[in-house]
DNA sequence: GCTTGCTTGAAAACTATTTGACAACTTGGA
DNA sequence: TCCAAGTTGTCAAATAGTTTTCAAGCAAGC
C-alpha cells in the first residue's frame, strides 16, 4: 500500500489532506511539526511525502535537505505563492509543489503524478459503480466497459477526483480543455451530458445552478 | 527466478533498489552491513550481487574477496567516484560499477547486461498467445514462429513491456525509434497496421483516438 | 542490381468536438 | 404568484481532426 507522510502544522489541513487520500486508497501518518517530521522520515520509508515550508522548529527547507538523501519524493505545500518561492523549492529537489488554498482535486492530481514518475501510481480508483483506469484511460461500469472519448474520460477524472464537491464551470473548463473559459458556447454542458448519458449518471452528476457540476456519491 | 542480494547500508537506497528490481520480476534479498551479507551469501546462492563500497563492518573490497571464490557475480556500488576506485573494483573481480546517485534505469541496463553475461537473463516472456524472445528477438505465437522485422520487434516489446496502458504517439515513438516524434508521417500507424496484420492482434492493439495505442491483455 | 524493410504522402474512412438554435428550467424580484 | 432574465439542456449539423489504407519511393545489405 501506498504510505504517505503528511508534514503540516495546520491540523485542519493536514486532516483534510489525510481524509481525503485515504479516501482514495492511500495510507497516511501526519506529522505537526518538522523535528515530528525529521523523526518519522528517519525510522520508516514513505512513498511520497506532503511538506508545509512554514514549519514550527525546524522549516521546510531544512527538512528537505535532510529527506532528499533518503530518496523519497516531495511535494510542497506553500502559502506564498510567489515564484521564487516555487523554484526554490524545485532546485532544492522538491517533486513538486502546490499551493494553499488549493483545491483537494488539484492535490490528488499532483500526488499521482509524482507517485507515478516512481512507478508507485495507483493505477485505478473507484466511484460509485465505476473503476477508473488512469493509465489505461478505461472505464469499466460493474465490470463493464464503457467507452469514453478522450475528453469525456478526462471530464470524469476531474469531477471524480473532486467527488462531492461543486466545481465552478469555468474551472472545470480550464481543467479538462486546457484553455481559458469564455463561456459564449455549450461544449462544457454537452460533454457532461454525454458523460451522464453513458454512465447513467443523470442523478450523480448533479448541475448547480449558476456555478457548476457536483459528482454526488 | 532471478535471485539478486543487494548489500547496501544505507535503507532508502536499499529499498529504492528492491522496489525497483522486484518490479521487473526479479526476486531480492537485502542485507545492511557487510557481516550480514557475509552471512547470506553464505547461506544461499544468489545470481547477482548488487554491493556497496562503504559498508559498516565489512567494507564491500573485503566482502568482494570472500564472494569471488563463490563465483557469483557482482556489481559494485560507490558513491566516490573517482578512478581509482572504478579500477580497484573491477581488478578485484566486480563485473561492472555503478556510481551513486544513479538513475534507476541506468543500474537496471546494467543489471541486465551482467546476467546476460551470464546465462541467467529473463530471456524471454509471454503475452497473451505470444512468447517474445528478446535475446534471440524471436516471436513464438501459439509455438508457431512469426517473422518480424527490426521495428515491428521493438514496437511489440514496448507494446508488451507496458501492457494494458494507453501509450501516447510520441512517448512510443520516441522509445523505439530514439527520436524526437514530429507527427508529420503514417510510419508508427503503418508499423503498428503491420503487427496487427502479422499478429491477429486486431482486436489487443486498441487505438486510443486522440491518444495513442494500447496493448489489451 | 535485387531483396527486404522502412518511410512517406495522398486519399478515404472514421470519430470527436464544437456550435447554434431553441426549448426547458431556475431564480429573484415585482 | 408570476414574470423576465439568465442559465442549462437538447440535438443535429457542421467542423475539425485523427487514423487507416494503399501504393510507391527509398535505402541498406546482400
Amino acid at each position: 500500500m501506498v504510505n504517505i507522510l503528511i508534514v503540516e502544522d495546520e491540523k485542519a489541513i493536514a486532516n483534510l489532506i489525510h481524509i481525503n487520500l485515504s479516501n482514495e486508497g492511500y495510507h497516511c501518518a501526519c506529522a505537526y511539526d518538522g523535528k515530528q517530521g525529521a523523526d518519522m522520515v528517519e525510522r520508516e520509508r514513505y512513498d511520497l511525502i506532503l511538506l508545509d515550508i512554514m514549519l514550527p522548529e525546524i522549516d521546510g527547507y531544512e527538512l528537505l535537505e535532510y529527506i532528499k538523501p533518503l530518496g523519497m519524493p516531495v511535494i510542497f505545500i506553500t502559502a506564498k505563492g510567489t515564484l521564487d518561492d516555487r523554484i526554490r523549492g524545485l532546485r532544492l529537489g522538491a517533486d513538486d509543489y502546490i499551493v494553499k488554498p488549493f483545491q483537494i482535486g488539484e492535490l490528488l492530481a499532483r500526488v499521482e503524478a509524482v507517485l507515478r514518475r516512481y512507478g508507485k501510481a495507483q493505477r485505478e480508483f473507484e466511484v460509485l459503480d465505476v473503476i477508473i483506469d488512469t493509465e489505461g484511460r478505461r472505464v469499466l461500469q460493474n465490470g463493464v466497459p464503457i467507452e469514453l472519448t478522450v475528453k469525456e474520460f478526462d471530464l470524469l477524472l476531474e469531477l471524480a477526483r473532486n467527488k462531492n464537491v461543486a466545481l465552478y464551470r469555468d474551472r472545470l473548463y480550464e481543467r479538462v480543455w486546457n484553455e481559458p473559459y469564455v463561456g459564449e458556447t455549450r461544449t462544457l454542458d454537452s460533454h457532461i451530458q454525454r458523460l451522464r448519458k453513458k454512465l447513467n449518471w443523470e442523478n450523480n452528476i448533479k448541475t448547480v445552478f449558476r456555478v457548476g457540476y457536483r459528482l454526488e456519491v
